[in-house]
DNA sequence: ATCCGAGTGGGGAAAAGTGGGGAATAGTGG
DNA sequence: CCACTATTCCCCACTTTTCCCCACTCGGAT
């Protein structure tokens, strides 16, 4: 509902300017939606380290992973080092046409794009989740199990 | 169908201009169309790397090839390199004659010559995949059944 | 309570993708 | 050289998608 009283100030609220020196590591577990337009708010968090940019891919499993612009490049270039030409033509076709740049809008906000979002059946309620040097997006529900099967197969916490 | 009311604004709209301070890699992808005229839209995350032009050829298995002038320079000259002078004139009478300059129309489209859209077997329902250093065009059957097969014998995603 | 940052939603302008008319240009045959 | 045809290219128009901006809510910190 719109208000209706006198304006507010209309000071556009603006992402706060964090220098980039935090944390060098994407850590935690955090709710997210993905709204109407296919936009989801990247953790707080995180953006600071995403906010030259990233790069978002198909993840291993039923997920997406998101790169810095940096990581990703190294990332990639490990990844196709060391393959025969034969293999590697076939292995770039299927790694960079299934990944996207992308950037922040002024709420620190990314677009998913559908392919990708078709790809890790992501509905509404996801879950971002920091793994170090990515962060990946799962549907939430899919998280969930994934978790149990995790922890009923997996040992004690390693601290 | 055409408009009655008053007449618009006629603002001939035409690309935006783009630094070319964008993206150093070609990613994603991207279905577009080819019309009656053989005209193709270049994914506008593309175009600010083509924006003086570039060249396309035959691409390794059915499909075409588009570089940037930069990039097609560098690639065809690692080519040619260390080959003997017999077979070099044979490889670049190959190489070069198939493939042709091109350029963007004020909408950001591009020309496919007749000759390399029947190579590629293109109709007019095309996939643009980003493979790093180039992009490729592919009919949008071809290349969903050529994903289908990577998928089948490829193993898992590495990200 | 107040403030502020975080997450979410949506309106509206701009850009992207597509199609087609018509002038300019290049070929072709007389 | 001229007439005729085919092709290319520039421009305009329409639709869909994207993106920029503002607004609202909630919860934690002051």
């Amino acid at each position: 509902m719109l208000r209706e009283g006198p304006p507010l100030q209309l000071v556009s609220r603006r992402l706060k300017k964090v220098p980039a020196t935090g944390s060098v590591m994407f850590l935690g577990e955090h709710e997210h939606t993905i709204d109407a337009k296919g936009r989801m708010a990247v953790p707080a968090k995180f953006r600071a380290q995403m906010d030259r940019g990233g790069a978002i891919s198909k993840g291993m499993g039923v997920c997406l992973s998101v790169y810095t612009m940096q990581g990703w490049e190294e990332k990639s270039a490990e990844l196709v080092s060391g393959k025969s030409s034969d293999e590697l033509r076939d292995f770039e076709r299927r790694i960079y046409p299934s990944a996207s740049e992308i950037e922040l809008d002024g709420q620190g906000r990314m677009i998913i794009p559908a392919k990708l979002r078709a790809y890790a059946e992501l509905g509404t309620e996801v879950t971002v989740a920091g793994v170090r040097d990515h962060f990946e997006i799962w549907d939430r529900a899919t998280w969930q199990s994934y978790q149990e099967k995790l922890e009923a197969e997996g040992g004690t916490n390693p601290f």
